[in-house]
DNA sequence: CCCTTAACGCAAGAGACTTCGCGTTAGGAT
DNA sequence: ATCCTAACGCGAAGTCTCTTGCGTTAAGGG
């Protein structure tokens, strides 16, 4: 019998808490650290969740989670607000923490399952327009860049450069 | 003044060797262990290279450099073969180890240097034909796509759907 | 309200990681 | 051939990571 509601909850969130700072203040995170900031005992993070590596991935998708998917009405407004937020995400305190997150998520099957329910957000989001892309070339003309710069080049897009890559993927739907 | 040759390259050619067979053997890669299999004493792993990172980063960048950039006398020919052996050394039992590399590369001086020769020899594979794709557009188009895959779907690409790749590329060109 | 037990705190300990000093080996310049 | 010293081997010691057993707390069902 599981027990998710209070003290756990507790545990959970000022466990995340510290991460995030830890995070945001540019500092390596440890699960020393992580205890003595959040004030849960090591052995409890360990037992709940194993690794750094495996709290980080829960932290990161708990954000991800509250991202919503955009709905501005229109398919290139759709598509602009979803590539210039993913480039401002990779941008941010987390930045390479996404990309870190996708290298062990994709290992894990149970982090298979976010990337599965976002899978199905963006493809509602796509569904709701005519002659829009199929989420394949998004990921792969939008997406994929855009996770590259950030990957290799250190260094992230703008906003106006990831709205260029949308128009690319418009461009070869309409030449 | 440095002593590149002589027992230094034997030693360091003994750890490459410890940690590609721990890679390819599907075992994690401590400095214990590979102190254990290739006979080098652990502190001069650790006065040598550091962490665990740092040795990896270095072994595969080795590997990386011993991968020439293709030259078969056609600018399709070139772009395909690029494509497609990207696709299969993801594939391969280094395969996220790249994409690890490049995660810590990107952040280390050094490394940079790699990417910034690699990168040259790419411009001088395109500069060796008419009508050829600017470098970014290589990366954008193919290269993106293909660490993508890997990355986040964990599944490599085949080599017909890193050649498609190519095609959208040079779809773009030729419009 | 009571009972079961999941989840936590605590502390001890095993084991891995990393550093350091010192003696030895051997690369490479003279 | 000789010398200087970079690089390595060795072992000890310190530090950090992670596990484990046990007692305590409190979530959630009856």
């Amino acid at each position: 019998m599981q027990r998710p509601g209070g003290r756990s909850a507790r545990v959970r969130t000022a466990v995340h808490q510290a991460v995030v700072e830890l995070l945001q203040e540019g500092l390596d995170v440890s699960i020393a650290e992580v205890a003595e900031r959040s004030g849960v005992h090591q052995a409890t993070i360990y037992r709940r969740w194993g690794t750094i590596a495996g709290l980080i991935n829960d932290v990161v998708i708990e954000v991800l989670r509250q991202s919503p998917v955009p709905d501005t009405g229109t398919l290139r407004g759709d598509l602009d607000a979803y590539a210039v937020q993913m480039a401002r995400d990779l941008a941010g305190p987390f930045g390479k923490l996404f990309l870190r997150a996708a290298l062990v998520g994709s290992e894990n099957a149970e982090d298979q399952i976010y990337l599965l329910e976002r899978g199905i957000q963006v493809q509602g989001m796509l569904d709701r327009h005519e002659n829009a892309p199929t989420l394949i070339e998004l990921m792969e003309i939008v997406q994929a860049p855009i996770y590259f710069h950030a990957l290799v080049f250190n260094a992230p897009l703008g906003p106006e450069q990831a709205k260029s890559l949308v128009d690319r993927l418009l461009s070869l739907r309409e030449p």
